[in-house]
RNA sequence: CGGGCUGUGGCGCAGUUUGGUUAGCGCGCUGCGUUCGGGACGCAGAGGUCCCCGGUUCAAAUCCGGGCAGCCCGACCA
């Protein structure tokens, strides 16, 4: 069955990042390629990113239901864009219960079909709207070459679906998730700037009518789509009949968004801040955020660990006790190094005779000599300044690797190695086509301050910024 | 579906050009000992239908013919 192969051996990634021991593999799973395995510490990372999405996501108002995996194959083709979109990544089920189906289902690949069907059932009245539902779940792409995270066959992810009595007020709401989730998200949480803007119809969400999306760069300058909320205007609405009565009583389509982030994001979170020596962690990710070693087996050194074990604990921080001493401590360090465990204290004799213990920061790997006393204090303030400080690191190389171009010849030679920002108007009407022949693309649109286009503005006004995908 | 390339212990590879004893190396694994303040070392050991089928030959991982599988670069994509 499993043959568990690590697959991922592009010399873009950090040379750690196929043996991580924190993270995953991704696994032959007989015919199926390209499926993952995410390890403990790599879920941890996950489970933590999904309580800071979920906690947001129901600021804005959505709450959380579940939908079926399996979708009759004709929910599909009920919208034209849709089906072609997915047809060629859809994992088909042809035989159930030992019989061949009268209907083949697809796994899903995303689940706008099977929820807008159930939709249509429940809006009736424009006092059934907003509709706000989010869905945490795996989905199948079949595809055709995966890479660690960043594009495996199977993937975790929250998918929003809402429906609205206006376009205004769904495209506002696609603007909140934007914003308010995933910007937040990324920047916050993660730890890694990313650029905001709409898609070009090319690179739009197959139904949508307009994709806004966080555009992140990692540490070798090629674009990462982090995260998409989309406005799907009446598509779907029609196509499923989702109707509602206005306060006039005449029949109406809702006008509906839908929005996603997926297991990706460790993917951006590891090749985002990762360094020679492995994953560096911000600490609202981090699983472990505080090891407490042990170097040597002995009762004065292990009561003192002890001690800053449950106090640094009672500081509300995420503290494990390595007491592993039959490991050698340079293997025991290396492996924490490698996971990314943001802080670590060292307790040994020799620091001990002196009053002191060490402290390591993993993002700037600095050592330092800290009174006992001091610990809780230390440690509180390199727990407060690593997020902004892995920030700042990324937001640096991001600004480095970003120029603004006049040309297309100039977009591709830039682009090749980060990000080129350009009039659209000057690319030309072949000019997607042509950035495409060199593997470029146009990560989003924005208005030329950084901004969001709004209603009205057209396109070719807007900064085209290009760049290499992963 | 185009363009490159590769199949050899669990993983990574050498050996193939020019056929020749018992197919090597690193990592990992098992045991014992010394180590242990940054991925330790020594000794002993386990583990292989050299992708498959056929051919040439005294002799094939190596040469010839035919299959099969996989990887990388592109098209697709959260």
């Amino acid at each position: 069955m499993t043959k568990g192969a690590i697959v991922s051996r592009d010399e873009d990634f950090p040379r750690w990042y196929q043996e991580v021991v924190s993270g995953a593999e991704m696994a032959d799973n007989g015919p199926v390629r390209g499926t993952m395995v995410i390890r403990p510490w790599g879920y941890g990372i996950w489970e933590l990113l999904q309580a800071e999405m979920d906690r947001r996501i129901k600021e804005a108002g959505a709450e959380n239901a579940y939908f079926p995996l399996l979708i009759p194959e004709s929910y599909l083709s009920l919208e034209a864009e849709h089906v072609e979109g997915f047809s060629p990544e859809l994992a088909v089920v042809t035989y159930g219960g030992g019989k061949k189906l009268e209907e083949p289902v697809v796994v899903r690949p995303t689940s706008e079909t099977v929820v807008n069907s159930f939709f249509a059932k429940w809006v009736q009245s424009h006092r059934d709207l907003p509709l706000l539902i989010n869905q945490w779940a795996n989905v199948v792409r079949w595809e055709l070459r995966p890479r660690l995270f960043l594009r495996t066959s199977e993937f975790l992810w929250q998918e929003g679906h809402t429906a609205h009595a206006t376009e205004a007020e769904a495209r506002a709401y696609a603007l909140l998730i934007l914003r308010d989730v995933y910007l937040s998200t990324m920047v916050d949480v993660v730890g890694l700037p990313v650029l905001t803007g709409h898609k070009t119809p090319r690179e739009r969400f197959a139904g949508a009518t307009r994709t806004w999306t966080c555009e992140g760069m990692m540490g070798d300058g090629k674009a990462l789509q982090m995260a998409t909320s989309h406005e799907l205007g009446q598509n779907f609405a029609r196509a499923f009949g989702i109707t509602f009565s206005n306060s006039e009583g005449v029949l109406e389509h809702a006008w509906q968004t839908s929005w996603g982030a997926s297991t990706r994001l460790i993917g951006a979170l590891v090749m985002g801040h990762g360094d020679d020596f492995g994953l560096r962690l911000p600490p609202a990710l981090a699983p472990t955020q505080v090891v407490v070693l042990v170097i040597k087996e002995d009762g004065e050194v292990r009561a003192a660990a002890e001690t800053l074990v449950a106090e640094l604990r009672a500081d509300g921080h995420r503290v494990r006790l390595d007491d592993r001493t039959e490991t050698s401590f340079g293997r025991r360090s290396v492996g924490w190094e490698l996971k990314g465990v943001p802080v670590r204290v060292e307790v040994g004799p020799r620091d001990l005779a002196e009053g002191t213990v060490t402290l390591v920061s993993r993002h700037s790997r600095q050592k330092e000599p800290v009174p006992l006393a001091g610990v809780r204090r230390e440690v509180a303030a390199i727990m407060g300044r690593v997020g902004p400080e892995l920030l700042a690191e990324a937001a640096a190389t991001q600004r480095y690797r970003t120029v603004d171009v006049a040309t297309l010849e100039e977009a591709v030679e830039a682009g090749a190695s980060g990000f080129a920002r350009i009039r659209l108007g000057a690319l030309g009407v072949d000019g997607e086509d042509r950035l495409a022949d060199k593997a470029l693309s146009i990560r989003c649109l924005q208005r030329p301050d950084g901004s969001l286009a709004e209603p009205g503005d057209p396109d070719a006004d807007m900064i085209a910024v290009v760049g290499r995908s992963y």
